[in-house]
DNA sequence: CCTGGCACTCAATGGTCACGAGTGCCAGAT
DNA sequence: ATCTGGCACTCGTGACCATTGAGTGCCAGG
C-alpha cells in the first residue's frame, strides 16, 4: 500500500513529465511542487515506487519516468477528468453545427478532435447493426436488376446491386417493397434477419427467387458492414511524439492504415464509459507506446459507433478525456436531432 | 546545349542518387557505370552541369545530387515509364477484382497503389460533374420530406434530405422522379441544371413549390460536390523519407490532410496525360521536397477522375510512373465494367 | 521517519585530431 | 580540342577525451 504522500509525488512525476517530456529528478520536484518535504525524502518515494513499478529511469543517474502501470494508476486514482473550458466549448458547437451529411459530421469530427488534443483521432461511422432502418428502397435498374438501397437513422446509407434470377415487374418490386418496408422499419438492423425470414413464402411462386435474392443481398449487407468504416486526422500530430523518430512513429502509422487494428481497438472499448488503454494494454505492438482514449457515442442514449484519439502514452490525460467525452457528447446530439 | 556524356552522367548521378540516397561523386560514378571516361572527366561535366543548374553539392568536398531542375531534364528527356513486371500486374488485378461497391475500389486502389510504389498514394472518387447519371431517386420519408438519391454510372450515390413546402402526394412524387429520370438518365450531370430548367412549369401549381425545392436541392448537390472527395493511404511509406525527419515529414502530413491542396494539386494535372510535378513545382510549400506523380482515370475514354503518389523527389521515376499508369488503366476498366 | 551530506554514476557537451571522399585546377598526353 | 593523371585543398565524419552537472543511493544524525 502506497503512502499518501507517494501518490502525490507520483501524480508530480506525471504531470511534469507531461510537460517537459524529460526524465524528472528530485530536486526539480521539490522546486516546482510543494509537497512540503526535502528532495532526499521525495527519493526514497521514488525508490519506493520505482521498487513497485510505478516509474523507472531510462539510464542510470537520469530522473524518473513514469512506466504504463505509473500512468494507469495515474488515470484511475489520481486524475479526474478536466471539463472543457468554455471556448472549446464554443469551439466544438461552431465546428460541427453547419454538417449537411453523415459524411461531414464524421469527417468534421475527426478535424475538431484532432485539433483539441493535438494527437491523432479515429471516429468510426455508426454503426449499421446498431442502428434502425428507416427507409429500404428497391430500384429496378434494368429488367433483372435491382439496387437496394438501405437507409439508417443516422443517416447513413448503403446500397448494392442485385442481379435477380429473372426479370421483375414494377407491380412485384412495389410489393416487395412495401412489405418489407412494412416490416422493418424503425427496427434495428440486428432485427432485420429475423423479421423477414419468412416473407419470400408469402408471394406467389414465379416472384420467390427474386425475393430471396433479394433478401440475401440484404441480409449480406448487414454481415459485410459489420466491419465497420472509420475516419482517421490529425496525423501530423505525431511529429510530435519525441525525438527517436523513426522507429516511434511508423509502427503508430502503420497500424493506423489497418483499418481491422483500429477497429478492433475501439471494439474494446466499453460501450458507455470511457476507457483508456494504456501502453502495453494495447493489443496491437505497434501501439505499444501509445495510450487510446475511446468512449461510445450514440443517438440516444445508446451507443452506436464509438471515436477516440492515440496519442503518445506521455499525454495530458484529464485534458484528452475531457475533450473526447465533450464531443462525443456533441456528435450524439447532432445525430439525435437529423 | 550538353553532349550526349553529359546527360548520360546526369542520369547515371540521379539512378544512383535514387538507389543509395548518398551524394554521388565522380569516382564511384565512373566504377558503377562505365562511361568510358576518368574520374577527371566525369567532374568536369559535374562542374558544367553544376553551372546550368542540374545539380548541386550539399556542401564542398561532398558529392552531388540532382536539383529539381534535374530531375525535371530526367524525367523528360532521359527516362522512359518502366513497364511492370508480370507478377505486378498480376497482383494489380488480384488486389482490384473483387471489390464490391465503390468505396471499396477506391480503398483497394489507394492500398495497392501504396504497396507497388511504397509511396503515399491519393486516389479521388469519381467526380460527379464528369459522371454520367444511371437514376435518380425520390424517397418519401415523411408526409413533407423527400430523401433524394443520386446514382452515376460509375457506382456513385449521394443522397440528400429536402424538406418540402407542403406535403407531397405519392402520386406527385411518382410522377416528379419518372419526368426527371426521363430526361436526366444518361446524361452528363454538368448537363442536368439546363435538361430541368423549365420542369416545374410543367407541373400543376400546387406542386411546383415542391419541385422546385427538389430540384433546387437537386443542383446544390451537384455544385457542392464539385469539392470532391478523396482518400489516401500509405503514409507509413513517409518514414522512408530522410534521416532529418521531422522537419521533412511534418508539412507533408499537414498537407496530405488537407484535402483542399489534395484535390488542388491532382486539379493541376492533365486528363489524359500523366503529369509529374517535382519539388518546388508543386505550389503548396509544404510539398516543396516532395514530387506528385498523377494521372486521370476513367471508365471510358475519358477521365471521371484522378490518382497519384506523393513521394520524395528523390524517387524512382520509371517505375512509378509505370505503376500509377497501370493502376489507373485498370482502374479505368473495373469501372467501365461495374 | 525525515533530513542533510557525501561519494558515485553516467549522459551530454564540446574540443581536438586524423581520416578520407570529393573537389578544382593545371600541365601533359592523345 | 579533349581527355587524363596528379596534386593541393576543403570539410564533414567519427573517434577519443576531459569536463560538467543533474541525479542517485546510502548513511548518520535530528
Amino acid at each position: 500500500m502506497l503512502s499518501e504522500r507517494r501518490l502525490e509525488v507520483l501524480r508530480a512525476i506525471v504531470q511534469d513529465y507531461v510537460g517537459t517530456e524529460e526524465p524528472v529528478g528530485s530536486k526539480a520536484l521539490t522546486e516546482r511542487h510543494r509537497l512540503g518535504v526535502s528532495p532526499a525524502t521525495v527519493r526514497n518515494d521514488m525508490a519506493a515506487l520505482e521498487e513497485e513499478g510505478y516509474i523507472a529511469q531510462p539510464h542510470t543517474s537520469a530522473g524518473r519516468i513514469p512506466t504504463d502501470k505509473g500512468y494507469r494508476l495515474f488515470v484511475d486514482r489520481l486524475a479526474g477528468v478536466k471539463p472543457l473550458s468554455t471556448p472549446e466549448r464554443r469551439a466544438i458547437h461552431n465546428f460541427l453545427d453547419g454538417a449537411v451529411d453523415l459524411d461531414d459530421v464524421v469527417a468534421r469530427t475527426v478535424r475538431l478532435l484532432a485539433q483539441l488534443t493535438r494527437q491523432v483521432a479515429v471516429v468510426q461511422y455508426p454503426s449499421l447493426t446498431r442502428s434502425t432502418v428507416r427507409h429500404v428502397e428497391l430500384l429496378s435498374l434494368a429488367p433483372a436488376r435491382v439496387m437496394l438501397v438501405l437507409i439508417t437513422d443516422t443517416g447513413r446509407v448503403e446500397q448494392r446491386m442485385v442481379d435477380c434470377p429473372a426479370p421483375v415487374g414494377e407491380n412485384a418490386l412495389a410489393d416487395l417493397r412495401a412489405r418489407l418496408n412494412s416490416r422493418v422499419v424503425g427496427r434495428r438492423f440486428a432485427d432485420v434477419p429475423q423479421l423477414v425470414q419468412d416473407l419470400p413464402e408469402s408471394f406467389e411462386k414465379d416472384d420467390r427467387g427474386t425475393v430471396s435474392t433479394v433478401l440475401s443481398i440484404l441480409l449480406e449487407t448487414l454481415v459485410e458492414e459489420t466491419e465497420e468504416r472509420l475516419m482517421i486526422g490529425g496525423t501530423a500530430n505525431l511529429t510530435r511524439f519525441g525525438h527517436d523518430f523513426p522507429l516511434t512513429i511508423r509502427p503508430v502509422l502503420e497500424a493506423l492504415e489497418e483499418q481491422v487494428v483500429l477497429l478492433k481497438l475501439l471494439g474494446e472499448a466499453k460501450d458507455s464509459e470511457m476507457t483508456v488503454r494504456i501502453g502495453h494494454e494495447n493489443a496491437h505492438e505497434g501501439l505499444n507506446s501509445t495510450s487510446v482514449v475511446a468512449v461510445g457515442y450514440g443517438s440516444g442514449g445508446e451507443a452506436v459507433a464509438k471515436l477516440g484519439v492515440v496519442g503518445p502514452t506521455r499525454m495530458d490525460y484529464p485534458g484528452t478525456m475531457g475533450a473526447v467525452r465533450a464531443v462525443a457528447r456533441y456528435v450524439g446530439q447532432i445525430l439525435a436531432e437529423s
